[in-house]
DNA sequence: TTGGGGTACTTTGTATTGCAAGGTAGCTTA
DNA sequence: TAAGCTACCTTGCAATACAAAGTACCCCAA
């Protein structure tokens, strides 16, 4: 088990929320949110990120719309959809809540009961 | 695309830091931090955390001690090695960092740029 | 017109991991 | 002994982040 796996578990399903959040800011394609997403110190590829955003879109949640590009080929450019809106309002609410599970189950000192009491005979039950 | 799924997906890689967060202050058996992480609101079923406290104490990162219980079977006490201790402390940086970065992303609604302008000369650099 | 370089979008394959469901085993009580 | 409970463990499946490779378009220069 190596940290970095564990870190980039934490990141997992927050992507979407913060990929929500910063099209609603204003509607931007994939190159666009990578570039955004590593200001804000998350790392994401391309692997991960196209694959996001067709399930969004397949989700009715995003929608997108070509433009052209004054150098380059042209973008998807992606928004939200109303359905999308009501979604991000949600996962903003979920994200608070577990934010707080975690202050909770991690700051959180309480010593309830010291159940450490009976250590008798000793146990060799499976092995494994 | 399911709600219940993203919400599912946002709590995993958090776990870890829960469940480690959990150990780390008292020594705890599956049971017990199941039912800690529930009054958190962060429900977690046998069968996710049984094979994480697998991967956990494989990576020398927790311990156990059989320990009876005055009723029942005998209980697998975890506790915290000094690894543990250590990535626990990364781990709760990471996420303070991880936070502000979903609250960079998600409540930040800077106008910084309108680049839908001019990318002509483009910044570059960004190949390799 | 053609070729090189760059930007942008896609797809494929792999590894990880949360979860549902089922299984094994020890303890207590009647 | 049998029933019920507690507790631990395993198997199979589904979702998904990521690496890497592929395709297509545009601009500029020769």
């Amino acid at each position: 088990m190596k940290i970095e796996n564990t870190k980039a578990q934490m990141r997992k399903g927050i992507l979407e929320l913060c990929v929500l959040s910063i099209i609603s800011q204003k509607e931007a394609y994939p190159s666009d949110i990578i570039k955004k997403l590593k200001e804000a110190k998350l790392i994401v590829v391309e692997g991960t990120l196209y694959p996001l955003l067709s399930r969004l879109k397949n989700a009715d949640l995003l929608t997108y719309e070509w433009k052209e590009s004054s150098a380059g080929p042209p973008r998807k450019y992606y928004s939200l959809t109303q359905v999308g809106g009501s979604f991000l309002t949600g996962l903003k609410e979920t994200w608070q809540e577990l934010y707080q599970a975690v202050d909770k189950a991690t700051q959180h000192s309480p010593q309830t009961t010291a159940k450490k009491s009976r250590p008798s005979t000793s146990k060799s039950s499976s092995s494994k």
